[in-house]
DNA sequence: CCGCATTGCAACTTGGAGTTGCGATAACCT
DNA sequence: AGGTTATCGCAACTCCAAGTTGCAATGCGG
């Protein structure tokens, strides 16, 4: 018994099965992107994949369990940390991507999905996880180098700064609705230095 | 025909109706902190407020329509405007004003609620909407003031201090799930007042 | 090319949303 | 106070999507 992977499970690469996620997982990316997470229903996913219902509860513990898989692999090809040598060029190119990764009407709408099922699915909570300890995970590098270099104060806590610079191009996506653009990249950038160099992000 | 006021009508202050909404809406701010908008059901909204279901969908156009309106009276009281004769000591008690609104298991509930829900909701979009416009409105006489007092440049922009402030609040709320405390608020008012300083927050 | 796991299919249960008709009752007006 | 009218309680109903189950068909691996 319990010969398939369901959820959690690391995903088969051959046979009948990966072909099937070849298929399925796309098709919950765009129903969730044009629809919405309101308007997915599962049916409608196993119509656009070519593929039968029952077939996706046999895989998928239930709806939200598909929709969290979906997203994590989504998720999977994350933004690349650049390293240009400065902290100024290093932020403004960590902003400018994520702004970027948020600018596709698909790549918008599937995160906001993320953030605002988190709420009530445990699934998409354990997704949003994740992929915020990881992104901040694999940034701290810039900061740490720029603090090397004597850029910023040796007290400059990482994380925090990272915080700060991605904090008002999230809050323009959650709370403003406002759009999201380079410009908006480029002031976080900004805020986020100036606030490291008035020595306000301290390490606790 | 019509006869009574559903959803954007104004309430009736006085007769049966009244009395009605006074056990109906607040039933229903207990039922989103409790279960949850996922959990949250007519049914139960019904029986916590002593009331038939039958008399809640004569009165909401729907489920929606209902915890916007819910949710419209809570925040109905906002949080205060400082005038503490410094930018400074403004910015700190605005961010330490935003933070206890969320810092109660039920304020902190509800506005997650509206947050996440206004993304497949159009009436708690329009909560949404209407609660920041209303506090961006009603704090910018703090940014006016300290440009008027010369302690910012002439040229920063209200509403973009203002949001510098208030994103990294929200950010932890939405994104990391970090808990939220003075602490946070008060170096969100630093970077804020760091920035405007640095003159990276320019009208445009 | 054969056996077994996986898929397709249809029929089913469950549960909440929202609706309707009717009898009961409380509010308002004179 | 008394009659009119709007509102509420109640029960029965439809609708729709979630998730389940038994069985037949089919494609994969050895």
């Amino acid at each position: 018994m319990e010969s398939a992977a369901t959820s959690t499970g690391r995903a088969p690469t051959v046979g009948r099965g990966s072909r099937m996620r070849a298929a399925v997982l796309p098709a919950t990316l765009t129903e969730l992107a044009t629809t919405g997470y309101a308007g997915l229903t599962v049916e409608g996913v196993a119509q656009r994949a070519g593929v039968h219902k029952t077939t996706i509860y046999r895989n998928w513990k239930d709806a939200p369990t598909l929709v969290a898989d979906a997203l994590t692999s989504h998720f999977a090809t994350d933004i690349p940390i650049p390293d240009t040598g400065t902290v100024a060029g290093d932020l403004r190119a960590l902003a400018r991507a994520l702004v970027a990764s948020v600018s596709t009407p698909v790549g918008r709408a599937l995160i906001i999905t993320v953030l605002a099922e988190a709420a009530r699915l445990p699934q998409l909570a354990d997704v949003k996880r994740a992929l915020f300890d990881d992104r901040f995970r694999r940034a701290e590098p810039v900061v740490t180098r720029a603090v090397e270099r004597g850029e910023l104060p040796a007290e400059t806590d990482p994380a925090e700064l990272l915080k700060t610079l991605a904090a008002p191009i999230y809050f323009r996506l959650v709370c403003t609705g406002e759009p999201v653009d380079e410009g908006t990249a480029d002031r976080a950038a900004q805020v986020a230095l100036a606030a490291a160099r008035a020595r306000v992000l301290p390490a606790a």
